[in-house]
RNA sequence: GCAGCAGUAGCUCAGUUGGUUAGAGCACUAGUUUGUGGAACUAGGGGUCGGUGGUUCGAAUCCACCCUGCUGUACCA
């Protein structure tokens, strides 16, 4: 006896990867519009790498692993380790790397594709996610860092947040470095636990974030995280350092000063902004929403950024001995749709096609005529593709969200005219065929 | 990874000491209307009650383990 409901294949997708729809799509269409809109204005070059890279190339293989990490996709191809990239800006170094004798320097490139993480997706936070990355490469001048906020703003604005919706912070890695220095915070695990601390203020506040530099704090779920058991002295120190309000660092006060030319306000000096461990090597940005982002049950939840980046001066270089230095920012357009969505009301243009009704299969022939003259004008038109009464036809339609459906039986055959039915009104209009067309660009 | 909560129809959920063929609303299908949707009425289809094992005469209900989802936390190169 075998059962074959156990054999049948899942209809439930592997964790963190989702389908979308149209509408998200549309928006989604209408921000990679405006990006692409922008990014040709300032200048850059449009450029597309593979979604495999060898595992090493995209810095997965510490000195002493055989395996690739957990977090990327991977799989062994003939010999050698191949993974699904993880961000844009790692393939961006072996580009540069590799074709470094033949690119303009510096070299202004933006670059949208998908990404993968193998970890846990959390609210707004898939496995697989459409990245948006530009990327100066080549130039150690500030202007570069100031211009990749104020275009990220512009972006932004673009797609219709307002400048209250969203916040620019910026802060620089040359400041943690130093103050670390100074109150003699040295061994690398301290660092990193004490950055991730300080990576957290703003979520948690100053009171939590110090539980996490000191001894360790316990989250409302009850779990526990180890501190990284800072004496109260050095902590105290961080803390009047870090809400300074004044940016102790020189390329932040530089990066100010061109902001000011450019006359872009939109920013926030934040020392709490720390944006991974690994390469950055001077300013670092990271774009924040400010209003709040709920998920699909209503919740409000912690959306985090939607986007940042920042100064990589050493990445390019690990790809051979090239002294290029580079800055960048990211977008992660899923989320940015996904908080566009909440924010702003889009009225989407109707994709839906006009629905010319069948009464009579063997019509076929004037129904054609209808639907030529329709789709040579453009307009979104089917012959009904299914099968049934006109009362399901009419419930095909309206489900579909049609602007309207055209009916051309006997009557109208009789009276040379068609009947034009208006979905959202309910009206009906009979019309000379000639004028169809013009008719139904009002409704649209 | 750790923690809290939750898994009953496509969706939202009810099912209160364990007791016949497991329910509702919405959705779906058909009809009332052989040329009219979004309203109403009538009828109908659809569930190994997340899985496996256990306790019991009997389990959606009790126990154990596992799986999945949500949220928080960690990690996020």
């Amino acid at each position: 006896m075998v059962k074959d409901k156990k054999t049948k294949p899942s209809k439930e997708l592997p964790l963190g990867f989702v389908d979308r729809k149209e509408k998200e799509l549309l928006i989604r269409d209408f921000v990679i519009s405006n990006i692409k809109e922008v990014m040709i204005k300032y200048g850059f070059q449009y450029l597309e790498t593979p979604s495999f890279e060898y595992t090493d190339s995209i810095g997965k293989f510490l000195p002493d692993k055989e395996r690739p990490d957990s977090g990327v996709f991977s799989f062994k191809d003939e010999n050698k380790w191949i993974s699904l990239r993880y961000d844009l800006t790692a393939p961006l170094a072996r580009y540069v790397a590799k074709n470094y004798l033949e690119i303009p320097k510096p070299f202004k490139r933006y670059q949208l594709g998908s990404v993968w993480r193998n970890e846990k997706p959390g609210p707004g936070r898939f496995r697989e996610f459409l990245q948006f990355d530009a990327d100066y490469v080549g130039t150690k001048n500030l202007q570069a860092d100031a211009e990749l906020c104020v275009l990220i703003s512009e972006i932004l604005e673009k797609c219709g947040l307002d400048k209250k919706d969203y916040t620019v912070k910026i802060s620089s890695r040359k400041l943690t470095d130093k103050l670390f220095e100074k109150l003699k915070i040295t061994s690398k695990d301290q660092v990193s636990t004490t950055l991730r601390a300080l990576d957290k203020i703003d979520r948690l506040g100053w009171e939590e974030a110090k539980k996490l530099l000191g001894e360790g704090r316990k989250d409302k779920s009850g779990d526990y995280t180890k501190g990284a058991k800072l004496s109260n002295d050095q902590i105290k120190k961080i803390e009047t350092t870090l809400q300074g309000k004044i940016p102790d660092s020189e390329d932040i006060s530089e990066i100010l000063e061109i902001f000011k030319a450019y006359n872009f306000k939109n920013y926030k000096f934040d020392p709490s902004v720390i944006r991974g461990l690994e390469y950055y090597t001077g300013p670092i940005f990271e774009v924040n929403l400010n209003f709040q982002i709920k998920n699909l049950k209503g919740q409000t939840i912690q959306f985090g950024s939607i986007g940042g980046g920042g100064r990589y001066d050493n990445l390019v270089s690990n790809f051979g001995n090239l002294d290029c230095p580079a800055t960048g920012i990211s977008i992660g357009l899923d989320r940015l749709v996904f908080a566009l969505m909440q924010k702003k009301d889009f009225k989407i243009k109707s994709t839906r096609p006009v629905i010319i009704c069948v009464f009579d299969k063997d019509k076929i022939k004037e129904y054609v005529g209808i639907l030529n003259k329709l789709r040579a004008l453009n307009i979104s038109s089917e012959i009904y593709p299914g099968e049934g009464k006109l009362k399901k036809q009419m419930e095909y339609a309206n489900k579909l969200g049609s602007p309207a459906v055209i009916l051309y039986g006997d009557n109208e055959i009789k009276s040379g005219k068609v009947t034009l039915k208006n979905l959202e009104s309910g009206n009906e209009s009979s019309i000379k065929i000639e004028e169809l067309a013009n008719e139904i660009k009002k409704l649209l």
